[in-house]
DNA sequence: TATATATTTGGAAACGTTTGCAATCAAGAG
DNA sequence: CTCTTGATTGCAAACGTTTCCAAATATATA
């Protein structure tokens, strides 16, 4: 009893099946892999012995073999923002249909822990990489990136070799500004995060846009740059109306921003949608319940972790590194109107 | 310069660079690991090379014999829900300062996968494991784990020499009621997820106690279990009053419910919390926010999650098997009041 | 029955490291 | 100048697989 729970304790391998069935440990392998050209029934008792000994295949043996290790790595800024956990979900559930394993690593928006990261995952051999980086990938980030496949989601600024899957974030940013214009909410001001994201340049090109389209004077006062948080949005909105400056819109970068811009204009008496319409961009779960009930523009998050890793894994198939042409997927922004706006 | 990408493409291996400053490939192993024994001189040419080379250390093949990955696996139901990417980040936060990495595993709630899983990560070799597992152990998931190190999160119905940490659901649940009995909101009410899950009936025994040590009479019609999603909640309150039991208090089994008995509450005509007062449980971001403003208990997810790999990586260390303590981490719940107790 | 062919097996190298042991080397002691 | 000693180095095995190639065996063909 107790020496057989000791046996069964320590990993049995492929030799040990091979000693007991007598037979050669090629042939244990080519039985454990289906391959053909293996007697039935010399199969049928490797199989056995395999389960009896609770034999459990080595991956890292394998992958050293085959160079391929079935892992990706997923780097992202933070699982713990309402934007990530959806794609981290999409990716993890279309890595796992195809017997991938997914590494998730936080680089915390910081540079150098992204780069570390980078490092250990290209030590770690993973097949593939798909990364929502921090900001403008540097020289360093380019080096190591180079020796593995990668695609990038939620970006579209990178090197034009490379693959993404993103949405129109143009588009979504003029949808949003449209519709506070047709529904009256003039003047239309705009309030972001970090101004050299190109995520919000996208979609402040599309507000001016619209607003163009529409023939409304674009004046700077009406759009201000801060950081991602929600407290961001409350200050900001408070701040431009405590300068005189009162728009019947805002059209806020990203929900957390949005809904702090909700808060603070009721802190400061102002009714929404009435007195001030406010649309964000995202759809975070959040954005749904009745108590903020948010009309913004929705990201398909999950569908974009999916793809990324579809295309990711599409990459990996071919041999031929250099052959595979860049792939690029934009999704389409899709407004869903709330009570907000 | 093109067959310079080219070199550059494909890793070099240890002895390449032994190859080209011509010492044995133990030597350049030597010095790439910062041994004693190579001289200064030597390990400067060494690391000099490598560097030229880009090269990389194949973590596979040191894996394969050192016998250990510096992965770790997170099996986790799904972290699509708001509890799970706090604890997630704070696993991911100490595996990365201690060289580790972790591989991100959902289950989607469903057994199977979660066995899928577990043999899979077993495949690769994880050096250990911290599991939120779907609900009891099966036998079959036992045999897996008796082969890897494992520490449980946020369950303790284990086996007896498994480590968790968790927090101290009855104490939680003990808080919930007291609260809302001492501010006069009786009768309370419990509303809870699936009645068999552990976690439940921990809360559900500390909500009893409290009745019981406040005088109050356990009533059966007061307490009523669906799943953990928002609609339930919402859902169940207004089944509650259509029926005639009305409670002036309720404890949700958990923040989602919680909100949705508000939500529920509120569309009856219920005025938060002067008709119907309700705490919940978790601490979940949503919950803070000012229009949802949830009287919660706050679970230390983050710390949870940390405190797991500390422990998990303890047990890693030492090389004894079956000599390691099982080690039980119960954390204290926090009572957080906000408006709606 | 002998030969050709197909099927099943085994041997051995390879993947890229780490590490115990023995060999070499430089230098200090006598 | 030889002997000891300690610091450097190299050799080779090992980790657990996969896979190429050849050997062995079984089956079909003539």
């Amino acid at each position: 009893m107790q020496t057989f729970t000791i046996i069964s304790l320590m990993d049995a391998t492929i030799k040990d099946i091979a000693r007991i069935v007598k037979v050669s440990y090629a042939t244990v392998s080519r039985a454990l892999n289906n391959k053909h050209g293996v007697k039935p029934e010399t199969r049928k008792r490797i199989l056995e012995e395999a389960r009896r000994l609770n034999y459990r295949p080595n991956a890292i043996a394998r992958g050293l073999v085959k160079k391929q290790t079935h892992s990706i790595g997923l780097v992202i800024p933070d699982i713990t923002n309402p934007f990530y956990p959806e794609v981290a979900r999409g990716v993890e559930d279309a890595a796992q249909e195809a017997g991938y394993s997914v590494f998730l690593c936080n680089t915390n928006w910081e540079k150098d822990r992204e780069l570390r990261y980078i490092e250990l995952l290209t030590s770690k051999r993973v097949d593939g990489l798909v990364i929502a980086p921090v900001s403008e990938t540097t020289e360093a980030l380019q080096r190591f990136l180079r020796s593995v496949p990668v695609v990038y989601v939620s970006t579209t600024s990178v090197a034009a070799h490379e693959s993404y899957v993103t949405i129109d974030n143009v588009k979504g940013g003029y949808l949003a500004t449209e519709l506070l214009i047709r529904t009256g909410k003039t003047p239309v001001a705009f309030i972001g995060s970090e101004e050299d994201s190109h995520t919000l340049q996208e979609r402040l090109e599309g507000y001016k846009q619209a607003l163009k389209d529409y023939h409304q004077p674009v004046d700077e006062r009406y759009v201000r740059f801060g950081n991602f948080k929600r407290e961001t949005g409350s200050r900001f909105i408070k701040k431009m109306v405590l300068e005189g400056v009162k728009p019947k819109g805002v059209f806020g970068e990203n929900d957390l921003l949005a809904i702090g811009i909700i808060q603070g204009a009721k802190e400061i008496g102002l009714a929404i949608p009435e007195d001030l319409a406010v649309v964000g961009f995202d759809d975070i779960p959040l954005a749904s319940f009745p108590e903020i009930s948010l009309t913004t523009i929705a990201q398909p998050k999950y569908e974009m972790g999916r793809y990324a890793v579809e295309i990711l894994l599409k990459r990996i198939g071919v041999e031929d590194t250099g052959s595979f042409p860049r792939q690029r997927l934009i999704l389409e922004p899709n407004l869903v109107r709330r009570k907000s706006a």
